[in-house]
DNA sequence: CGCGGCTTTGATGTTCATCAAGTAAAGTGG
DNA sequence: CCACTTTACTTGATGAACATCAAAGCCGCG
């Protein structure tokens, strides 16, 4: 038996651990959810219920440090664990998510999860594998992050959004100016007054949140360049 | 039967899911090698070949980026997994690891290790959670210093070897000024300024590689004030 | 309509890197 | 052990990168 949710990535990468009578449990403990955009479907502090995968759409993982002050961790699109950072070593969620956009979330009993685990060892290969590679690319992210210029940095996450989101020329940036701010480090102001000068240099083309990429190989060298 | 290898901290761990005659196997395929400090005993590129555990002893985390430039990803107690974060995702290192201070590993076969995942669920589950909380370590931290200020960065690093690696009121540094820059982002010059600013303002006494917290309220004051 | 949030620009000041120069410390070969 | 080289450390002067403050326009929403 097939699941009803026949698009859905997370099977290719069950189909290949789980055996079929496994895959029909695991496809019937399933739940989808609907979400429009700007939900905050996971708060800071809530405990840990349930194995979250984003099938469809866009998301931000973002938290509230002491001093009050809100920073974004990363970007999520399908195919990505929204909550596995925390699912597996700890009881409650240490970061917020949120949609950008509309989309489309599976939960999953964490217990069925867990028995797959111990009793499947591909599946916990293949759990553990998407697990540290989702906490590389993080990693290497900040790590990125904390060495460039604000050019450099603005520059990243117009790319990101081209390269890795909507694969078009021209696209309507999902977040606001201080949700770039939020996710650089940079000040709001700082964010813009780049935006502004990319656009005054012609490396873009700006209309309120739509950006056109107009030379994408200067944006990449202003990327490169910016240690 | 018991490890040769009595006192080591990865027992503790594994004892918990291991089944005896799991665990001889296990203990029998481990090579133990001492290291002195300053050695680099994994190289960013290398094939992974093997499962390493610090026993004793103190590292660091470093890549070089695209540009050439040096970054320090984080340092490493024992206790902590110093492959954990490539092993299983990838086929080469991203980063090298080198001793700071002499240091003992312990080097397992990776096949074994991997067996132990298919084939012992609760060995997973410790595997997966111990990655995942190495990795949230890192992450926090990076963010941690995206948003901090010079002072709030030295702070930081003056307070973790003092309340995470030497617990005493005096201690030697085990990096020089410029891995803490490297590490922190700031330039060489910064990094000596502000430490000598500590120092003018009574907060820590300096010695060349000798620190003393003197004012240890007062440092984390300004760790916790710089935004 | 008016309020609050997002955006933009300018003026100003702080934070930090870079360049230059010099001192201390530590390894190297004789 | 000393002369020599290299590497680590330190300080000052300067400028660039970036934040903050202030003011104003825009836009959606009750």
């Amino acid at each position: 038996m097939l699941c009803s949710c026949n698009n859905c990535h997370i099977k290719t990468i069950f189909y290949e651990t789980l055996i079929s009578n496994q895959l029909d449990g695991f496809c019937e403990a399933r739940t989808e959810l609907v979400l429009s955009k700007g939900v905050t479907f996971i708060r800071q502090g809530d405990e840990i219920k349930s194995f979250k995968y984003l099938k469809e759409g866009l998301i931000k993982l973002h938290k509230v440090d002491e001093t009050g002050k809100t920073q974004i961790i990363s970007f999520g699109k399908p195919m990505d664990f929204v909550s596995i950072h925390n699912i597996f070593a700890e009881k409650t969620y240490s970061y917020s998510v949120t949609t950008l956009e509309k989309s489309i979330i599976c939960i999953f009993d964490l217990n069925i999860i867990n028995n797959l685990v111990k009793t499947n060892g591909e599946f916990a290969r293949k759990i553990i594998q998407t697990t540290t590679r989702s906490a590389n690319n993080i990693i290497s992210n900040s790590l990125d992050m904390l060495g460039r210029s604000m050019y450099g940095k603005i520059a990243r996450v117009l790319l990101f959004f081209q390269e890795e989101i909507y694969f078009t020329y021209g696209f309507d940036l999902p977040v606001s100016r201080k949700e770039i701010a939020q996710y650089t480090g940079l000040s709001i102001e700082t964010v813009i007054r780049v935006i502004s000068e990319f656009r005054k240099d012609g490396l873009i083309k700006v209309y309120g949140k739509r950006i056109e990429i107009i030379d994408k190989k200067g944006l990449k060298a202003i990327y490169e360049y910016s240690k």
